[in-house]
DNA sequence: GACAAGGTGTACCGATCAGTACATATCTTG
DNA sequence: CAAGATATGTACTGATCGGTACACCTTGTC
């Protein structure tokens, strides 16, 4: 049971469920995709469910890993990182494969907020917001808690009219709003 | 072919759709929820997805009326009107029924843009913004555009996180920051 | 090369999916 | 009351769902 063969199942997986949803995505269609059979996949993940919970893990890990890269990659002090999140957003935003936060959708699959797949989804909007706070404390700023969770709601409204309108960026208008919050947090 | 037969099965539906989902309810549960039989359900809807439709109309309708007519009641000038909107949405918040936004889930399960699920989510996002575009503008602020376009950031935002952590009302954030983002727009 | 151990593919399971055929019931109009 | 039309309930369709039984095939060890 070679596990490369199980990292291949999960990043697979992945794209596909990304690009076609959960409950819309049959583990028919998996193998179909992946050329992995069936039975190899439940050697692997008990259920479906196990095989969205790893796909999830795996999007928290690489997804906070492009933003919060591509944001320093983007800025040179604290305050500007923050900023600079937003402008990483729009690259995302402009990828022809974007189709929304992962985490979004399967919370909106998976309802019950005592569901597995809810929880991981829940955490990792908790993670997101705990990095913006330790941006906000580097910077100086005052209140961070609140104003991490304020930054927190701009991107995730931006994530969903970005969705919605395609034809519009919302990062820009996201990233204007920050720059007026911040200045509201001033020590 | 009563039209109050059609109605009550779109209101019923709408309930099954928001509370479970739409991929996740079949028809077979909406019989043994409405006590209509099928065959009545596919003569008022060819299908599945024209049912969803009617169902996102109506939400449409009932979501913004009570949107609006709470806000007003809450508020006594259009700037108070928009803050007061995050006042209704906390009061949504704190219902045992609240489970996020039904057209972002919509579009969450329908990812096609080109999908009329899709395209109805869109532009029931859009009606909103227009409606705080118009208040921005009986208010007296300027860059009125970008203004609604922040504050319909917000929202989203505050929904989501909503669903996904119960136990914070972001609605209060939420409010605060437009509060500031106001007074950046005024004339 | 014999043999066990474990990974793999096929072909299948009952349940459920969206949707329909058809026979029965109910209502409208003469 | 009779006849035609419309609404309804049952029972079904082929397809697909998540999941599994089982035969096959590769591999390491002697």
């Amino acid at each position: 049971m070679s596990a490369s063969k199980r990292d291949e199942l999960v990043q697979k997986a992945l794209k596909v469920f990304y690009q076609e949803g959960f409950h819309a995505t049959g583990m028919d269609k998996l193998v179909a995709e992946t050329k992995i059979s069936k039975t190899s996949m439940y050697k692997h993940f008990r259920t479906k469910e196990d095989l969205i919970l790893a796909t999830l893990r795996l999007r928290d890990e690489q997804f906070r890993n492009f933003m919060i890269r591509r944001a320093q990659e983007l800025s040179s002090t604290p305050e500007e990182e923050i900023l600079a999140v937003f402008d990483a957003l729009s690259e995302w935003f402009k990828e022809d494969k974007f189709k929304s936060c992962m985490f979004i959708k399967a919370s909106s699959e998976y309802q019950n907020p005592e569901h597995p797949i809810h929880a991981v989804s829940a955490e990792h909007k908790r993670l997101i917001k705990v990095y913006f706070k330790e941006l906000a404390d580097k910077a100086g700023l005052k209140n961070t808690e609140e104003l991490s969770r304020k930054i927190l709601l701009l991107k995730e409204g931006a994530i969903v009219i970005a969705h919605l309108h395609r034809d519009i960026d919302p990062s820009i208008d996201a990233k204007e709003a920050v720059k007026a919050l911040i200045d509201t947090h001033r020590a």
